[in-house]
RNA sequence: GGGCCCGUAGCAUAGCUAGGUGGUGCGCCCGGCUGAUAACCGGGAGGUCAUGAGUUCGAAUCUCAUCGGGCCCA
């Protein structure tokens, strides 16, 4: 069979760019990445669609945390033997790339792309959104993430825009397709229709300006509304009011003049202020109810000719505040609220701007004016003259094209929509009970809120780089059809379909039956869109269905909080028109990166912390780590580079533990048990009851852990599931396991309980690194390297996940352990207090407890207590420990009352007094007897209490539970100890700086400038020189004469110690 | 203005579901250890649990309000 395994010493440190750079490596050369993949192709189907971000090329902490998630996630579900079926991904069109290279061309609007020529401008988006994703596949290969880089699915694609147009032909068999006019977000500059989610508010300043409208059939009578938007007016078709709102007809007085104005009957007052009205008066009221159909005049009507034909009525609106004039100026074609007023009151629609944000011929005097430029706004109130009340200003917000930053207008435009809005309760449904949510309030709150409030989804867009929508329409008899797949176009138009991107598609036409020619409608998608339809897409269905059928829909995916209204919706929408489903079965919603502050990254904030720097400073592991561990997923994030720092120790520490036994495993030939080439861990299974207690105790821990990280994973809380790894590492691997069995290790002879350590560490450590892969893939890949046997599978990735077995458990020694621990802390602390350094023996710890537990561990590990305090015996006592003294001190209150001026005798009677005496005549007599200064009283437990008092010499900790108590008294015996470990402790650091091999010999030469503590350390000869492997030892006063060895004489080093207050002289040399 | 989430020591966090003496890590200060060693370990100081009110014998935890931060919407 095969060779058999040894492992290998290990002389680095831990540089993490070194072991993961070899690991990518060694994953390139071997294909780990599909080999894998590979391994669990008859495993159950587990289909992960990946949220594709937007190819501006440069990934942020953000983005970085959101793939760390999701690799760590499919490692984990991998390694449990699923088939993970999965594709990176990426959104490509859009207005982003298209603005971008508006900026690269120096384009100012659409004009300029045409004139350019939409084929060469699509070509150069195209261009972009390549080099892009290859740039960003590059850094999410760096993070280590294992995903499909090499054919991601890609927005671009033909393929791709093939799954939009039959998921549009789905809507449209749905009946969920519809053509209509509606009011939209429109940015002026990129000449589009925009969604509710690309708007982007921020304070602006604008006109708030009070405008009166001469109502018909009046002399000098008006209606005063309220308006931020002077440059709607020529749009005004009606003046809302509240039905329950009270209106007064003031008559007004400025400068002699009179004029009758309505206006709410509570403001009044503040708005004939603003009018400058020296006096006013109240000569009728009415309410909206009755103000209704009143007939007003536009006061621009001799400017445009437009307004000339409205009549302009006033309307009642359940919206309308109590707010400025209580009165509303409609205008249907530039406001959502106006527009469905208009509806319900059967009003006009008028638009009289153009999809670049001029006004039209339709605007008579205006025409030709940029909306929102500050002095259209100023032209309309010039214009508007004497209907003008008061102009004043207002800060408020105000919506911006969120890629372009441009002010946003509302117009009426005939666009396409998705009636989303009729299917709202079965996406409720769908939320609630097919999808689980991690945690569960993204989904049974913050999703379902949103989705609650959806309104019908604009999906049509006048622009070019995007997917086109197959809609072509006939201009005679105004039918469309809906084209679902290329062939179908092909066929239907009787020509050939190269790429099915703008401009290419549009030449295409296919003949209509009433015997026009249908031409594809101009408008794109919404990219919202395209991202919408990823997870069938992403299985290249409709292209190939059979993926399809066996894995949609998804059963994880996972996006931040953002995606709320945008790819957690986009999917949900389409996926239920479409197949009438939910596309997902489970979501994690992550947080947002902050900086450590708690504010937005930004790069205008100069606080924006790029992954690459972190990773290259401390390692990728290391990040994840920190990354996964930080907080809660769903938690937002402030990154701190202090924690990542703390992370690398972690990591630091476990690259030691890891080393630390290889060079003895190495120096023995050890090999791990293995079973035709394959580690065969039943030589620990099988065996377990034969190994040391810190043994069963590591074994069983490492299989705890392993049961609680799996339990953490199934429920996606990443930080519960690495946070104990961590703990495990330092604590319970670094700070005690590896303290408690370095001895074992120096063990020369071949013995059975140092072949259990290397069997336990090596145990232990194939384990760890298992459920430690899908966290921190370089550093586990890397010791799994070394670890594994010739027959084991090529990658930790490949191994199968590790839950814990649960025979290998033993609570009740985890139990006592902890106990130990603590033990081991409390008498740090004590010593720590007496001053006496663990190297020191001493004699007696005493460990007083009423608790069973404790007394049963301390007893049954009565050896590694007595090792760890480093004394010659640990017992346990129950209650209260006898030899503790007792101070008595005196209780005032009843002292003072009882004796009067005589109180201060039996105060300094009982603080003089030895308490522990006295504590035993109370018990003994129930009283006892005082004099002082002639004064002589009975006293009883009344008169005191009892504080504990430490004896000489006694130091003590508390414990959970109880209270430890060191004796740290010195006896000859024990000093010798000391300072005999205290010469073997410089003798040891000499050897190093020597530079000597770890089992070299040497002779050495102890001068000790102490009479009484020569002989005491000699007395310890035998130990020393077998400690510090010496053949020749010397330990004299310095008269004493040195032995001749010749090392006092020539050696290779000789230093000068001072222990405390002791002079000592140390030289020593290679023996010959 | 509305919905959801978050607010605990200088910093990062656990505890909150199910009320009962607020833990941990980093940093800081002090000490220790020394063949895992450009490491490591122990101890100490440091808290109005954002604020205010309520429920309760008892609130970091439950309720309400307010303030601050984040995401989303208007």
């Amino acid at each position: 069979m095969s060779e058999a395994k040894l492992v290998k010493e290990i002389s680095e440190s831990y540089v993490p760019a070194v072991v993961e750079n070899e690991v990518r490596e060694y994953w390139k050369r071997n294909d780990t990445y599909r080999e894998t993949r590979k391994l669990h192709e008859s495993g159950q189907p587990w289909l992960f669609v990946d949220g594709p971000p937007y190819t501006t090329g440069y990934i942020h902490l953000g983005t970085a945390w959101n793939k760390i998630l999701k690799d760590a996630i499919i490692r984990y579900h991998s390694m449990t033997g699923q088939h993970i079926i999965e594709r990176a991904g990426y959104d490509m069109h859009g207005l982003p790339i298209e603005v971008k290279v508006e900026e690269k061309l120096g384009f100012k609007n659409k004009a300029d792309i045409e004139k350019y020529g939409v084929a060469k401008f699509i070509e150069e988006c195209r261009e972009f959104a390549l080099t892009h994703k290859d740039l960003m596949s590059e850094q999410f290969k760096e993070l280590g993430t294992w995903m499909d880089f090499d054919d991601p699915y890609q927005t671009v694609d033909k393929g791709y825009i093939e799954a939009a147009w039959y998921t549009l032909k789905r809507c449209e068999e749905e009946k969920m397709l519809e053509r209509g006019s509606r009011v939209v977000n429109w940015c002026p500059r990129c000449g589009t229709a925009i969604a509710d989610a690309e708007v982007e508010y921020w304070d602006e300043t604008d006109p708030s300006i009070f405008v009166k409208f001469p109502i018909q059939g009046t002399e000098n009578e008006y209606l005063v509304i309220w308006t931020t938007t002077p440059w709607t007016l020529p749009a005004n078709v009606a003046v809302a009011v509240g039905k329950e709102f009270v209106y007064a007809k003031c008559r007004a007085v400025k400068d002699g003049k009179s004029e009758d104005l309505w206006i709410a009957k509570d403001l009044a007052e503040q708005i004939l202020k603003y009018g400058k009205y020296q006096d006013y008066s109240i000569i009728e009221t009415k309410t909206g109810a009755e103000l209704a159909g009143t007939k007003y005049i536009s006061p621009l009507a001799s400017a445009v000719p437009l307004q000339e034909k409205i009549e302009h009525r006033v309307v009642i609106a359940d919206y309308v505040a109590m707010e400025n004039t209580g009165m509303v100026h409609i205008a249907p074609g530039h406001g959502w609220d106006d527009y469905l007023v208009g509806l319900k009151e059967n009003l006009a629609t008028v638009c009289p701007v153009d999809g670049n944000g001029n006004f039209t011929e339709e605007a008579g005097i205006f025409a030709g004016k940029y909306v929102k430029a500050p002095e259209t706004n100023q032209e309309v109130i010039d214009v508007l003259g004497d209907a003008m009340l008061a102009v004043r200003k207002i800060t408020h917000r105000y919506g911006h094209c969120w890629r372009c930053k441009t002010p946003i207008i509302y117009r009426a435009t005939s666009q396409w929509f998705l009636k989303v809005k009729d299917i709202r309760e079965k996406m409720l449904e769908e939320i609630a009970d097919e999808v689980t949510w991690f945690p569960d309030w993204a989904g049974s709150a913050r999703f379902h809120d949103w989705v609650e409030e959806a309104r019908d989804w604009c999906i049509s867009r006048q622009r070019y780089w995007g997917i086109p929508i197959p809609v072509w329409v006939c201009p005679v008899c105004n039918k469309y059809h809906v084209v679902g797949r290329y062939e179908e176009l092909e066929q239907l138009s009787g020509q050939k379909m190269t790429d099915p991107h703008r401009p290419y598609v549009d030449d295409i036409t296919i003949p209509c039956e009433c015997g026009g020619t249908m031409k594809r409608i101009p408008d794109i998608f919404d990219v919202w869109y395209d991202s919408g339809i990823a997870s069938w897409a992403t299985l290249r269905f409709p292209e190939k269905p059979e993926d399809f059928g066996k894995y949609w829909p998804a059963d994880f995916i996972l996006e931040g909080h953002d995606q709320t209204r945008g790819w957690f919706y986009s999917q949900l929408a389409l996926s239920t028109i479409a197949f009438g489903k939910a596309p997902y079965k489970s979501v994690l919603m992550h947080g947002f990166a902050l900086d450590a502050e708690g504010k937005k990254m930004s790069k205008s904030l100069g606080n924006v912390i790029a992954p690459e720097d972190v990773a290259k400073q401390f390692g990728v592991d290391v990040m994840r780590q920190y990354i996964l561990s930080a907080n809660a997923p769903w938690d937002d994030m402030r990154f701190s580079l202090e924690g990542v720092k703390t992370n690398h120790r972690m990591f630091n520490v476990l690259w030691n533990v890891y080393k630390f036994p290889l060079p003895y495993m190495a120096l023995d030939g050890y090999k791990p048990a293995e079973k035709d080439g394959v580690w065969d861990p039943s030589v620990v299974e099988d065996h377990i009851s034969e190994f040391c207690r810190e043994d069963r105790w590591l074994i069983s821990r490492v299989n705890s852990l392993a049961e609680q990280v799996t339990k953490e994973m199934e429920v996606c809380s990443l930080h519960r599931a690495t946070r104990p790894i961590s703990t495990f590492i330092l604590d319970e691997l670094s700070r005690w396991y590896v303290q408690l069995v370095r001895p074992r290790m120096w063990l020369e002879e071949e013995s059975v309980s140092k072949m259990q350590a290397y069997d336990t560490m090596y145990y232990v450590m194939r384990r760890l690194v298992t459920i430690f892969a899908p966290f921190a893939p370089h550093i586990t890949e890397c010791m799994y390297q070394n670890l594994k046997c010739v027959g084991d599978l090529p990658s930790v990735h490949m191994v199968d996940w590790f839950s814990g077995n649960d025979s290998l458990r033993d609570p009740v020694l985890e139990e006592e352990m902890e106990i130990v621990q603590e033990f081991d802390e409390a008498v740090a602390n004590a010593r720590q207090n007496g001053k006496r350094k663990g190297r020191w023996p001493v004699g007696e710890v005493v460990v007083a407890t009423d608790s069973e537990k404790i007394a049963a561990a301390v007893s049954a590990m009565n050896d590694m207590c007595c090792d760890r305090a480093n004394a010659r015996s640990v017992t346990v006592v129950k209650g209260i420990w006898d030899r503790l003294d007792w101070a008595a001190v005196p209780v005032m209150k009843v002292i003072g009352k009882q004796f009067g001026r005589d109180g201060p005798k039996v105060k300094a009677f009982i603080e003089e007094s030895n308490g522990t005496e006295l504590k035993a005549l109370l018990t003994a007599n129930g009283k006892v007897m005082m004099e002082k200064d002639g004064f002589t009283a009975e006293l009883t437990e009344e008169h005191m209490t009892f504080e504990e008092k430490m004896p000489e010499n006694i130091f003590s900790s508390p414990i959970e539970n109880g209270m430890i108590y060191v004796d740290v008294t010195l006896t000859p015996e024990l000093e010798a100890e000391g300072y005999s470990r205290e010469v073997i402790r410089r003798i040891q650091e000499m050897r190093k700086q020597a530079g000597l091999a770890v089992d070299a010999k040497i002779k050495a030469d102890v001068v000790i400038d102490d009479a009484r503590v020569m002989p005491l350390v000699d007395s310890k000869h035998d130990v020393i020189e077998n400690e510090v492997r010496a053949n020749c030892l010397c330990i004299r006063g310095p008269e004493g004469k040195a032995c001749g060895c010749g090392v006092a004489e020539k050696a290779d080093l000789a230093m000068d110690w001072e222990i405390d207050d002791l002079k000592v002289r140390i030289s020593i040399a290679l023996a010959d």
